[in-house]
DNA sequence: AAATTTATTGAACAATGTTCATAAAAATCA
DNA sequence: TGATTTTTATGAACATTGTTCAATAAATTT
């Protein structure tokens, strides 16, 4: 009989209603406002029984940070139908920072607060599947472009690490406010400035393009 | 008599003392886990006593936070007795990374964690001079570079922002633990080039150094 | 020696994450 | 259907947190 499914089913349905609560009160109220009692509360149920459903508090945000990622890859994706690699990860610096800014909660759960690494951590599981989706998808880009001759040809690894560090340090500086002695109107252009020169001192120089080297 | 200039300084002594207790408790335990009453107990006092030095835990972690500063540009200071300024900036990159290495906890403080800058929000005060000084260095330092003719001409601003977004992505993505994928015994070599290739973007084109154009 | 100012604290408050024995509900078995 | 077992839910408790405030203690001034 499907009583086993059923009952399945319904352990699921609850499971999601409280990470949609959680997402919920997390995107409005911050991480260390949204307790225990408060997604409990808004679900009808005692505190105790969101444990039943997740080991503590970190895995919740675990949950959410991997649901951060979707939308994230979702996001870096719509570059995908640029054809020249180049201005294709120029692209996906712009949605970078765009991700970053439309979702900054979503943002610091994904790429600084502890709380999803802790959990991590413990489950001792190597499920980096959800950020290593938009990782690959930056490699790749790079990758296409160092091999069609837009960019010069280098190191993988130093030029991910350098493009991600950049962007990554724009967008946290920000969300975290440490550039508050600019006026944040013109962030965005500055961010879009430095992001131009990087693309800059990628780019591959005349001499040492695929069409001189193949 | 001397004795409000006495009570003055053993009042300073013991703000000096929960400072140093609290220093010491957060660079070994970090932030959370370092408590008022954890402090209190260290310095053989009640913890309401705590509050009669420091408006609350961020005002004291706001503390630590500038102390972090002074230490940073101490450390930043080190590259000063380098003549050549492209070569200056370019130490400043590597002592950057150091003291991020060396001195993760307070890194975080100062560039990461919210606390301190909650605090800063509370006391509606512009003192913003612990972290201005280094910043201030910088932008010295960058100037020097272009008006010498080591760097090409850029906005300011554009070049200031890209040089500290790519130094503190490198550093908190680091420290935040979002750099797994790779072997951390590499990540050192990855930021030296990841530098090198953006001081090289910065560096002027020979046709517009200042020598031709001087 | 008394009055006043300053410094300190114990006890309490409200909130947190988490656990666990108990109770309720549901599914299975006789 | 009625009894048993398994699953699900909870109330109450624990330890801990930051913070406040009326009370005490200590030091200084009168």
């Amino acid at each position: 009989m499907g009583v086993t499914a059923r009952k399945e089913r319904e352990k699921l349905e609850l499971r999601n209603q409280i990470l949609e609560v959680a997402t919920e009160l997390f995107l409005k109220e911050g991480f260390d406002k949204t307790s225990i009692r408060n997604i409990a509360e808004k679900i009808e149920y005692s505190p105790a029984t969101i444990y039943l459903y997740f080991k503590d508090k970190n895995e919740i945000f675990r949950a959410i940070h991997d649901k951060g990622f979707d939308i994230f890859f979702g996001k870096l994706s719509e570059s995908q139908k640029i054809e020249n690699p180049y201005m294709r990860l120029r692209r996906m610096g712009d949605l970078y920072l765009e991700f970053a800014f439309e979702h900054r909660e979503f943002y610091d759960l994904m790429f600084v607060m502890r709380a999803p690494v802790e959990a991590r951590n413990e489950e001792g599981n190597i499920d980096w599947l959800c950020g290593m989706r938009s990782f690959k998808l930056l490699q790749a880009t790079i990758t296409e472009c160092m091999e069609k001759g837009y960019m010069k040809k280098m190191d993988l690894d130093v030029a991910t690490v350098t493009i991600s560090s950049l962007m990554h340090g724009m967008a946290s500086l920000y969300i975290r406010e440490r550039l508050v002695m600019y006026d944040q109107n013109i962030l965005p252009y500055l961010f879009r400035d430095a992001m131009d020169n990087i693309m800059q001192a990628f780019k591959a120089s005349p001499m040492t393009s695929s069409f001189t080297e193949n």
